[in-house]
DNA sequence: GTCTATACTAGGATAGAC
DNA sequence: GTCTATCCTAGTATAGAC
């Protein structure tokens, strides 16, 4: 296989992986083996684990603005415009669909004591911030559009939306508790518990 | 040294270190010489890292909904008051300073993959969600306060604050480059870059 | 109540074969 | 381009002394 096809697997396989266990928590054992590939492998292609990470977490970041972004190359946006409003709100829920990179995003936050990581945090908070601000936006909309995507990326972490967005789930209310009307309250397309 | 005291001491200093690196990212041994103690020692008061872990993780909930459920008991609160919103945010910004526990709740949200800290997060998230109910809040009230604290706790752990709120930085721009307007966005009364 | 010594495993990285 | 073998460090946990 070209390298360059084989590199494009195994950084596939890292994002999965890292997307689970985040930074410290992701042996790069597991990824060669997700990958289907040597451990030293990995290694050998990507320098080290933190070259890896760094490179699957700038890859996540760059996809999640890309989304945004595509909203606003698609036509004209209006910035008073609910209906625009709704559209970006989308793009963000299609990220949710193929949620690996979201995943990441927050393990890149949450890894932030090691230094280059802080950098590519502050460095992608800041990219995609800035990419909303090209809406037309005040930066308090922008705050708090940002604000809501935090809190669904948490909820996201937390496991609280696994196999509740799927249908119908009688078990919804006794396995998440208190959480189930927090959830509902973010997502209140969810259909009702039983 | 009585067991007791021992045992806060070394709570504290596990609070410390798991704020800074997370749950796997945290060797039993840097919370020993944070504590002043052996590494077996912590071993065994503890159980396992694990078992430390949910310690110090359910003691960062307890603190957070204290510091709210504070506020509703000192007296009556009034759902659709704006300073009463305040008196609640304020609650909160208390926490910001002194933040180990913040960082504390946002590492237990991205090791969920870990199942008994998955169960810790998402019944620590709904007893948050559950007390500022007890406001008298609808919940999409909620919701958007707790998104607002989450982008907070995002910007903490991603060291946006750092330095920054503490006093005037004329290095704040050009270190934080567009995430500063992020950050001027959720706290105002930031002092102008030079 | 607390330590030292240590067993044992996991994990990142390197060397070198094919 | 990819593997096997291996080194070395770090890290959790246990045993047992004081």
């Amino acid at each position: 296989m070209p390298a360059e096809e084989r590199r494009a697997l195994i950084l596939k396989a890292a994002t999965r992986a890292f997307a689970a266990g985040g930074y410290a928590g992701t042996s790069t054992d597991v990824i060669a083996k997700e990958a289907g590939v040597s451990q030293p492998y990995v290694v050998r292609m990507f320098g080290t684990k933190l070259d890896l990470f760094l490179e699957v977490y700038g890859n996540a970041c760059e996809r999640i603005v890309a989304a945004f972004r595509a909203v606003l190359e698609e036509g004209p946006f209006d910035p008073t415009s609910e209906a625009d409003k709704d559209r970006m709100a989308e793009a963000y829920t299609g990220l949710l669909e193929d949620s690996d990179f979201l995943h990441v995003l927050m393990h890149g936050f949450s890894a932030s004591a090691v230094p280059e990581i802080g950098s590519a945090s502050r460095d992608g908070m800041g990219r995609i911030f800035a990419t909303l601000r090209d809406t037309g936006w005040s930066r308090e909309e922008v705050r708090d559009f940002i604000a809501y995507g935090m809190l669904l990326n948490v909820l996201l972490s937390i496991g609280a939306f696994d196999g509740s967005l799927a249908g119908p789930n009688d078990q919804f209310d006794r396995r998440l508790g208190p959480l189930a009307d927090l959830v509902r309250a973010c997502a209140p397309d969810l259909p009702d518990a039983q």
